[in-house]
Order: structure tokens, then sequence, then C-alpha cells
DNA sequence: TCCATTATTGACTGATTGATCCATAATTAG
DNA sequence: CTAATTATGGATCAATCAGTCAATAATGGA
């Protein structure tokens, strides 16, 4: 390609640095991309149509083929950025207690939103995962990037929690680590379906008690 | 209206015994509402498009607006179909054992197709809860009619359970079936997610050896 | 000031959507 | 046979879909 400029990777979206300047982008694209990713969040993939992202995210059909592609493309983009904030959240909590036990009750506990409105959305990820299965491999390798990370940071805490005589050290934190993974994703489809925050509170509980020696 | 003759509910479909006998349906109705099934199983409602569904279903499209209304009713008898099949194999298998514990251990394990393909569909009251959330009261609803009807057998088989000294007595039986519920789903999930037969299967016995008294 | 480049705006496109219309066929009661 | 009724198949519909085009605006360098 002729006359390009340099390219600086930010947050991976692109930003061209041109030899000779263009008309700037009016709107905030990081802003854009997080309204868009609520509506995707809500409603799935299919059933969010492009002009329910433009209203959402307040520009123009054109800017939104500019900045971000394709309806695909800012679906990819946005559940990107919104395992990149979860997850960052969840390995938070998990490592956070100086208890292994206590970090992942925390971890539990939340994903258990306050707000009705929120808590009924779910988990973004799970939609997708429920929505796309293993059909896309585009979101296979997503969530292979994104599953390995937390399982083990818990192993880890697992393991911690063995040496500190909190778990029995019969259990096989492996399995122990996916049933954790397994009881996040109950949770969130609890959620979604409706559940309170007093039930799902109760069922977190539930099953960080069943990890606990006796 | 007039000239109408007598009618029978059966099985949810109205069948009209008009004084004056009409031209009969040349498709099974129950083999066509079980291929449809099967294709919003795989895709979930708003992927699944009327043209899909006529090529599954192998019949004519004024044929699908005759026999079922529209799509929204055919994909609601079609979930309320599939719900009605998988419970009543839930429950099967949960009282089948003689041992409680055996029975859980069975409802779970039984919810994992040893074949690939209908493995990775997971399941579509799963993929129900996780389109329409809590958004649709017609799915609200049938959910609500579903759910209990479990809960409640599992209530008593963990009750039962206590009482043969297989489970603690100090265990909230509520929380327990709730617990097991959340397991459901989250082996379904996972399921739909890519997860093969070992892991989930480990999955499994790993949650029913939380319920083990040691 | 003019140029090269990108952003914005609104009209537009072809394809697909769910659903209906209509002509014809098949059935049984009378 | 005729009448009444429902089923079928093909054409068709208006609406919506994701995406593109083209005209104009804004920017900084030359």
């Amino acid at each position: 390609m002729e006359g390009e400029g340099s390219k600086l990777l930010i947050n991976q979206s692109i930003i061209v640095n041109p030899l000779i300047m263009a008309r700037p982008r009016e709107f905030d694209r990081e802003l854009a991309l997080e309204r868009a990713t609520r509506v995707f969040w809500a409603k799935g993939y299919a059933s969010t149509s492009t002009e329910d992202l433009l209203v959402a995210m307040r520009i123009g059909r054109q800017s939104l083929y500019n900045a971000f592609g394709d309806k695909r493309a800012l679906y990819l983009e946005a559940l990107e950025r919104y395992q990149r904030g979860t997850t960052s959240g969840h390995l938070q909590r998990l490592k956070g207690p100086s208890s292994p036990l206590a970090g992942i009750e925390a971890l539990l506990l939340g994903l258990i939103a306050e707000d009705d409105g929120q808590r009924a959305m779910g988990c973004m990820g799970v939609g997708a995962a429920s929505e796309f299965g293993t059909g896309d491999p585009a979101l296979v390798e997503l969530r292979a990037k994104v599953v390995p990370v937390l399982f083990s940071s818990l192993v880890e805490r697992l393991h911690e929690g063995q040496a500190r005589g909190e778990i029995d050290l019969a259990m096989n934190v492996e399995d122990a680590a996916s049933f954790i993974q397994m009881t996040m994703t109950g949770l969130q489809l609890a959620a979604r379906s409706g559940a309170g925050v007093d039930a799902l509170h109760a069922l977190a509980h539930f099953a960080v008690d069943r990890l606990k020696i006796d």
C-alpha cells in the first residue's frame, strides 16, 4: 500500500498515523463499543439489528461500518472486550482474599449483580456460547483463550486451599476447578432466567460449602 | 361459529370433528413437529427461518401456517413438547435406582449424550432461557410449569437420602435441589460449548460426590 | 490555498424475512 | 352428483435485513 503512515496497535483498534491528516472521528469509539456491547449482551447476536446498534451507539450507519467493519466484527470486538473486563474482575476477586475459599466465594458472589435489570442480562459470554455453541470457530477460539486463564488461577488457589487445610487433600483440584467454572455458568444462566439475589447467593454459598473440609 | 363440530383436546392440539368432512392432512403432524424441534433446538428461535423449518419439516408453507399457526406458535409447541419429553426422562432416571444418590447420579449422567452431534446441541430449554431470559411471558410461564416438578422430586429423593444416611442431615434439601438443577443447566451449557463425554462425566460425578456424607 | 485522506449523512440496494392470497385438490355428508 | 370444508402449492406481499454508494465536510501538510 502506498502513502500509508505508521500503525500503532492500541487496545485492539488500529490507530493510523497518516502522513496527511484526515477528518477526525466525531464519536468516542470506546463508548460506542460499550453501547453496542449492551445491546448484544441483552438481545444476543441474531436478534440485534444494525438499526438497534445505530440507535444505541448514537452514530450513523456508515460510521459503524467505517469504525468496526461489519455487524459480526463489531460483535466479536464487543465480546472480546467484555470477556477481558469480566475475566479481569473475576481474577481480582478470586485472588483478593487471603483465604482461598473466601476467594472462590468472592468470585461466585461477584457474578451476582444487585440491580435487577443488570442481573437479568446474565453473562454475555454464556449467551454467546449458548447462541453459537461450537459452530463458530472464531468464538470457539475466543473462548479457548479466556477459559484456561481462570481455570489455572482456580487450580492455584485450590492447591493453596489444600496446603492451608481448608480443602480435602483427596479432592482433585482440576475437577474442582472445572466444577467451579460450571457453577459460574449455572449461576449466570439462573440469573438470566430470573432468579433473585437471595436464591443466587444461596446457590453460591451452597457450592462453596461443598468444597469445605468438614 | 356456525357449522363447527365437536372439539377434542388431544396432546395440546385441537382435533376438529366437523359435521362435514374436509380434505385430510397429508403429513404426520407429530413427525413434522419433531423435525421443527430439532431445528429450533440446534439454531435457536431467531436464527431459524421459516424456510429452514419448511425444508426440515418437509411440508409446504401454507401447511405450516394451517397446522401450527405461525413461527412463534410452532416454537412454543415444539418447546413444550420437548420439555414434556425430557422432564419425563429426568424423573424416570431420578426415581429409577433404589438409592437416592444413585438416582441423582443417573439424572445427571442421563443428560450427557454419547453422540457428539447430539451432545453439542445442549438442551433446548436452556437455549430458550438464554435466548429470551425473562423477556417473554409465555416462556417464563412454561418454565414455571416445568421446573417445580423436578424440584419437588429432587427434594423428595434428598429427604430419602437423609433418612437412609446417604446425605448429611444438616444439609438443606431445598438448597441442594436448587444446586442440582443449576448443575444440570451448567452441564447442558458445557455440552453446548463443546465439552467431551469424559469431562462432563467427571463434572457430574464430582457434583454428586459433593452431596455424599463422608 | 489546494490536496489527500478520512468522517458523516442520507439515500439506496438486493436479498431475505414472516406471513397472506388464491386457485385447485381431496374428503365426506347429504 | 353437489355442497361444505380443509389441505396443498405457488405466487405474492410489505417489512426488514445487512451492507453500499455518493455527495459533502473536516482535517493537517504541502
